[in-house]
DNA sequence: TGCACGGCTGAACGCACATTCAGCGGGCTG
DNA sequence: CAGCCCGCTGAATGTGCGTTCAGCCGTGCA
């Protein structure tokens, strides 16, 4: 709780909600937990979002709109990657959609740059995608070679070995 | 259920256990699920394992033993592999000295190898540590690129991507 | 001033789950 | 053959969690 205190309580709950699931997923975080650190009452929480699931599917919304429009590696969008990763590797019946578009978009950003041609440019942004999201996902462990949450750096380590490979 | 039809009721449910979890999660699976998956009663599984937490820890060090075995990539690797993979994205903090563990391994298979110099080679290796588990915690995305389930593949594309870089 | 409405709470309910327990059957040992 | 251990089961128990519900309080509107 460092930002957000001057939201709205449906606000506050969502994003307490985003953190918590990234942090914790799905199955792992009961409604009330998320409730105790918006500093609101569970019913509240099914008030505004009906159900759990409904919570979840407005947390989806908002991080799929989040990274929509971010393209810069800002603070809260860590969050958001973190809570997306999550997601996926949890829920990955319901985030394939968004999987496929965040590959497509990948492949995309390639095909504009100057990188070396491949058999297979969609396979290979699919692995770049996997990575990334890996990378968030295992956050709480690399947060021990780097510093703790430091995703600049880490994201400058990862691109370093993707652009030059591991062998000169 | 292909295979271990002759194990001991014990190792038929530890096989189940492994694979549930790294399918659903840990608290996204009942040991009543896992039960079923072993064709034997929810009460044995705590009859063998004292509970569900002795279970996981059970499965942990079967997963160690395999891992610390098996260089190459076989069969029933893979599902280790993804079990360790949902392991350390769900319960970073117990697996913690795991995570290490491959890091150093994997640190020092590239100092053996003619891979060029970096400023820091452990963080570096915990970089691809990451990455490797990554490809497994999404698997189920990756698998509508390759084959489902098509490792070997991935595997490949994931190397040539290491080795040669994005770019020429 | 009175009234309706929306944000919000705490208690109550029901369910799914982990865990406990009493007991069954079959093979082994005395 | 008798007794016992052990793998194993099904029912019982307790608990945490999602959800429901009756009602409170403050604000804005008539």
């Amino acid at each position: 709780m460092r930002f957000s205190e001057d939201l709205t309580a449906r606000a506050r709950i969502r994003d307490a909600a985003v953190r918590r699931f990234g942090l914790d997923g799905f199955a792992g975080t009961p409604i009330k937990r998320i409730a105790a650190d918006a500093r609101v009452s569970a019913g509240l929480v099914v008030h505004h979002f009906g159900s759990k699931q409904g919570l979840i599917e407005a947390c989806d919304a908002y991080a799929i709109a989040f990274a929509e429009v971010a393209e810069q590696r800002t603070e809260g969008n860590h969050e958001v990657l973190a809570y997306l990763a999550r997601a996926m590797v949890e829920r990955s019946a319901d985030t394939a959609p968004l999987f496929d578009q965040m590959v497509a978009r990948s492949e995309q950003a390639l095909a504009e740059s100057e990188a070396r041609d491949t058999t297979d440019p969609k396979q290979r942004a699919a692995v770049l995608v996997a990575m990334e999201l890996g990378g968030y996902a295992l956050r709480a462990h690399l947060g021990r070679y780097f510093g703790e949450a430091d995703f600049e750096h880490i994201g400058r380590a990862m691109s370093e070995i993707l652009t030059k490979g591991l062998y000169s």
